[in-house]
DNA sequence: TATAAACCTGAGTAAAATAGTCAAGTATAT
DNA sequence: ATATACTTGACTATTTTACTCAGGTTTATA
C-alpha cells in the first residue's frame, strides 16, 4: 500500500497555495518553482482540483489560482477524492450478492478491508487544509 | 492509495490456515481450492511468510504448513511486513539532512504523511489473526 | 493592439510495479 | 516406489505511474 506522488503532490501544491492565496492568485510556475514539482504535472494536477471546485482558476497575465472553498472546509478526503487518490482495498464492494472472488459467499477477510477503509478516511476527514497550514507556520517560529 | 492482492491474499490465506490449523497441516492446494488463489503464487506468499517466522511448513506427503505463533500473536502489520506490503507515505525519510524534493527544507507535508503512516500502522498494530477468525465465525452463526 | 504570462487539454510514453506463470527441483508419508 | 506437497528462481504480460509534449485559449498591460 503506497500513497501515490499525484496525492502528495496535490496536497503539497494546495498548502503552498493557502500560505499566498490572500493576496493575489497563485500562478503553478511560482508552485513548481517552490516545490519542486514539474509545471505540466500541475497543471493537470489542478484541472483535477478546479473541476471539483476545490479551486477557481483566473486566466490571463497576473492570472493563477485560488482556493474555492475556505481552507477550513477543505479537507484532505477532498483533496484526494478530486486527484484520483481514493483507498482501495477490495474489489468485492458493488456485487454484494456475488460475494468476492467469485465466491458465494463474502470473503473471509471482506470486513477487515471495510474497517481499514473507514479508519483511514476518518483520518482524511478530520484533517483540513487549514490545519496543515496553521501547523507549518507554528513550526516556523 | 491501494492495497495490493499480495498483501490482501496473505491475510485470505493466512485466516483459512488458523481456521482448520488445530487439526493438521494444511497444504497450500487446499487454501488454494477454497480461497481461489492460484497455487503458484501462494507458494511466493507463503515462502515469505516462512522467512518471517509467521508459518512453519512441514514437507512431504499430509505435509502443509501451520501456524508458527499463536494467531493472537500474529498482528496484521506482520503479515504485511512479510511480503513487503508497507504504507509507503513519502520518500523524504532517511535524508534527515537533506529534506523533501532535493529542497533544504522538510516539505510543508512531511509531518502529515508521518502522522497518517502512524495512524494506519495503528490499526495494523492492533488487529491479530486471531480477531479476524473470531469475527468470522461469529457471522457463521 | 501586440505580446507575454498564464491557464487549458489531450495524447503519448518510458519506467516501474503488479500479479502472476513456468520449470525444475527436494523431502517424506504411505 | 510414488504421489503429495513444499522450494526456488527466472520469466513475462499487463497495468499503473509519473510524467512530457504539443498544441491551444484567455486576458492584463505596455
Amino acid at each position: 500500500m503506497k500513497l501515490t506522488s499525484k496525492g502528495r503532490y496535490a496536497v503539497m501544491a494546495l498548502v503552498d497555495l493557502a500560505r499566498f492565496d490572500n493576496i493575489n492568485p497563485v500562478s503553478l510556475r511560482d508552485i513548481s518553482l517552490r516545490q519542486g514539482i514539474s509545471l505540466d504535472y500541475l497543471e493537470q494536477i489542478f484541472s483535477k482540483l478546479r473541476k471539483k471546485e476545490i479551486v477557481q482558476s483566473i486566466r490571463g497575465t497576473q492570472g493563477g489560482y485560488i482556493l474555492k472553498r475556505k481552507a477550513k472546509e477543505i479537507k484532505l478526503t477532498n483533496i484526494f477524492d478530486a486527484v484520483d487518490e481514493k483507498v482501495k482495498t477490495v474489489q468485492c464492494k458493488k456485487e454484494s450478492k456475488k460475494g468476492c472472488n467469485g465466491k458465494s459467499t463474502k470473503c473471509l477477510t471482506h470486513n477487515l478491508w471495510d474497517e481499514l477503509e473507514n479508519h483511514i478516511n476518518n483520518f482524511f476527514e478530520e484533517k483540513s487544509l487549514e490545519d496543515l497550514v496553521k501547523d507549518n507556520s507554528e513550526r516556523r517560529i
